[in-house]
DNA sequence: CACCATTTGTTCGTATGTATG
DNA sequence: GCATACATACGAACAAATGGT
């Protein structure tokens, strides 16, 4: 049925979020053990859609606190 | 084209800067998920050459903590 | 100070599906 | 059909930082 993959789907969902603007920098995203309930996945895609995000400059993840929107994150044009 | 195998390369990579002296005995290596981004990669093949480079004696593997390089790694001859 | 709940960081074992040869 | 390699995913255990009681 070629389905995009939770990881993706996840990724895709951050990233649009901050480009329109509904996400601002600063601002916190929800816990893992949201997400899991939220997009209804395991740790597994959730941290390595993260993982992603953080290496690309979108998120700023803090041990013991929680994940954050990048001050600067890229443009996406 | 007869490329290598993704496993493979990463088996060389470290084996190499091992062996070239970038990597110490003791040192850390890189997250799976940083090795997922780092050799465009998934768990599988990444997972596969841990074990491979444990089993030979190269790493040390810590679950919750990390990956090291083994105090006295095979010589490569 | 000790203790604990929350949260992220990391590895572990396993399973399923897909593509290739 | 079979074997290999890979991508994705689930669930778990262990580690470490944070913040509150």
């Amino acid at each position: 049925v070629a389905e995009k993959p939770i990881q993706q789907r996840i990724i895709d969902d951050v990233r649009g979020r901050i480009a329109s603007g509904e996400l601002q920098p600063g601002d916190q995203l929800p816990s893992i053990s949201q997400m899991r309930i939220v997009y209804d996945a395991s740790d597994t895609p959730i941290k390595a859609a993260l993982a992603w995000l953080d290496a690309t400059g979108y998120i700023r993840r803090h041990q013991g606190k929680g994940v954050y929107v990048a001050e600067n994150p890229p443009t996406d044009r």
